[in-house]
DNA sequence: GTAAAATCCTGCACTTACTGCAAGTTTGCA
DNA sequence: TGCAAACTTGCAGTAAGTGCAGGATTTTAC
């Protein structure tokens, strides 16, 4: 995973409160549903103030998907660190999977009980869909700067915008089915790369 | 637009204080901004009690990116109503176009606010993406109807996602560009079904 | 090593969001 | 006309979220 060598006791401090939040957030929801747990409860699991909660996260939600500040540039590294005679749309498909596999590696069950969790309040669903969006900005940034066009173009959003569908459906997928999350991401990936074209019948 | 003949008071009512709440929201954070203004004053402004405004929206976002509950089944059914000969991608593409076209010819200058608005307070994005989600889901329902798979299937749930995609980067750039929105929506949809090919470099 | 500066944590007070309930009012229907 | 269903509203209460100021802890500079 990543390391945090060189760091100051104050920042891993933060890091370790935030994880704590973040941690005692989902377990508590996992456990008593979305409503039934309070900022308080929380705050309490993470032997913080309620006060403090807020300035670490805006609220509960964002709380049990809290978006990880270091996968949007992380991300964007791995797209410009793929080699250059891979297409565009290759290099992010790389990428989504390296990042795939090495999140999965580290927290696996965490985000097993986060898929779990979305499932059972859709309403976390908005959290998940605008903590992705931040992702794809850095995302998109990536490829813009590995294409060589402004970041506000067509085609960078909208690659971007495509990888993070392809992903959202991975996971959705994921979630339901029990193949492995590589696997499923790189098949949506594939079926983008070929122009979304009519798929095999099975009838 | 859609027409509502035969439809009793009650149900005229209803749409009218609806449209009326989602109408007062729009305007009035356009002008004061998203926290300077309470659904106490959106209330008051639509003539209804706050207590009634929560029997409409689930909140203060909901009704400025109010998602419009008809809006779903009528974009499933164009995508069925396309001629069988189009392949199931560009049956999407002119179902997307059509219900756009429809759409702003409506209410032109109500999407453009709602647009200033989600540009100056980003945290409406996750309320923009989730109403965005609950119109994928009739969408990919007609997909998956049209070219029976079940909806759960990865065809059906990754062109719906892919059409959102490119749905949400045209409107995107609509709101900074002075470009129609029908163009723009047809031109990610094409790069879209080109399977994102490497776009044209323009140095 | 110590003092000053920066940063973080916390409690308090306050506004706003949101929900259940029970009563009153309006609409639909026979 | 009269009953049933649905809509609106006020009230009361819980929880979310924010500004502020004081105290504690870490960092930086000397």
């Amino acid at each position: 995973m990543t390391t945090h060598a060189a760091e100051g006791l104050r920042d891993r401090k933060k890091r370790q409160t935030r994880t704590a939040l973040g941690h005692a957030a989902v377990r508590l929801v996992a456990e008593h549903g979305l409503d039934h747990v309070t900022v308080e409860d929380i705050s309490a699991a993470a032997d913080v103030s309620p006060r403090t909660f807020f300035n670490y996260f805006a609220g509960k939600e964002d709380a049990v998907l809290g978006p990880d500040p270091e996968a949007g540039p992380r991300l964007r590294a791995r797209v410009l660190a793929q080699p250059a005679d891979l297409s565009t749309a290759a290099a992010v498909r790389e990428a989504l999977l390296e990042e795939v596999a090495a999140e999965l590696a580290d927290d696996r069950e965490l985000w097993l009980l986060r898929m779990r969790v979305v499932q059972q309040h859709p309403v976390l669903l908005a959290k998940l869909f605008s903590g992705g969006e931040a992702l794809e900005r850095d995302l998109v940034a990536g490829i813009a700067e590995r294409v060589g066009l402004p970041a506000d173009d067509t085609y960078p959003l909208l690659l971007g915008a495509a990888a993070g569908a392809a992903f959202r459906v991975a996971v959705t997928r994921w979630s339901s089915t029990a193949a492995p999350l590589h696997d499923l991401l790189a098949e949506a990936l594939d079926l983008l790369a070929a122009g979304l074209a009519e798929p095999p019948r099975q009838s």
